[in-house]
DNA sequence: GTTCTAGAAC
DNA sequence: GTTCTAGAAC
C-alpha cells in the first residue's frame, strides 16, 4: 500500500503545503485552512493545526497548551468567517457554522467552517446531513469547556452513532423530510425569502426567453 | 472520507 | 421500472 491510507488524507496537506497551494484558502505558522475536497455547502473549509499533530479530540488533555490550541482555532475561525464574508457577497447575511465532528472519519484534529446553504452535489446522504445539523456538530466552546472542567473530551460513540440515524430535519424550520432528494429540494426553498424570491425571478426570466 | 451496487422503497 | 438507501471495501 501507499504511505497514506484514506484516514490520513489530511496529513498530505500538513506535510507538504507547497504541493497543495491551490487548495489552501489561508495559512500561517500555526494553522492551515483548506477547501474541503468534497464540500457539503457553497463554502466549506477545514481548519487544521500545523504544530500540534493531534490525531483526534480524544487525545486532547486539560494541558493549557491544548486548551489554548482550541481557543486559537475558535478565534481564527471567527476571523476566517469575517474574511469569507468580505470575499463572498452571498454570505453577507447568511450564517457560517463552525465546529468539529463528534466522531470524525479522518485523522488529525480539524474544524469545519461551512456556510448555511448546504447547497452542494457532494451532500448526498443522511450521515452527511446529520453530521452538520445535529449535536454531532461540536462547537469549539464545548470542547474548551470540557477540557477545562474534566481535562478530556471523549464523545460517547454509541450516542453519536445513533444521532447520525435520526430523521432528516430542516435546520431552518425544523420540518422533517423522508428522503434526501426531498430534503435537498426543501432546503433550497427554505433558504430564506430573499434567496428564494431571487431564484424564482431568475427562473421566470429564463423561461420567458 | 468516497465509491459501488444490491435490493428495498417508491 | 426507477429512485434511493445503506453496507462492504481483503
Amino acid at each position: 500500500g501507499g504511505r497514506f491510507g484514506w484516514r490520513d488524507a489530511l496529513m498530505r496537506y500538513v506535510s507538504n503545503p507547497e504541493d497543495y497551494q491551490t487548495q489552501i484558502y489561508w495559512m500561517d505558522s500555526d494553522l492551515m485552512a483548506i477547501y474541503d475536497a468534497y464540500p457539503k455547502a457553497r463554502v466549506h473549509l477545514l481548519l487544521i493545526p500545523l504544530k500540534h499533530k493531534i490525531m483526534s479530540l480524544d487525545n486532547l488533555t486539560g494541558d493549557p497548551s491544548h486548551v489554548r490550541l482550541i481557543e486559537d482555532m475558535q478565534r481564527r475561525g471567527i476571523w476566517l468567517i469575517e474574511r469569507l464574508r468580505e470575499h463572498n457577497p452571498e454570505l453577507k447575511h447568511g450564517q457560517v457554522h463552525m465546529g468539529f465532528h463528534a466522531i470524525p472519519s479522518l485523522r488529525l484534529v480539524h474544524m469545519h467552517l461551512i456556510s448555511d446553504d448546504f447547497d452542494s452535489p457532494c451532500l448526498k446522504n443522511k450521515k452527511h446531513w446529520n453530521s452538520f445539523t445535529t449535536d454531532f456538530f461540536i462547537k469549539p466552546s464545548e470542547v474548551i469547556e470540557a477540557l477545562k472542567d474534566t481535562g478530556r473530551f471523549h464523545p460517547d460513540e454509541r450516542h453519536f452513532t445513533e444521532i447520525l440515524r435520526m430523521p432528516l430535519k430542516c435546520h431552518r424550520c425544523g420540518e422533517t423530510q423522508s428522503l434526501m432528494p426531498k430534503l435537498k429540494a426543501h432546503i433550497a426553498r427554505c433558504t430564506g425569502e430573499r434567496g428564494w424570491a431571487t431564484r424564482q425571478a431568475l427562473k421566470r426570466r429564463e423561461s420567458s426567453i
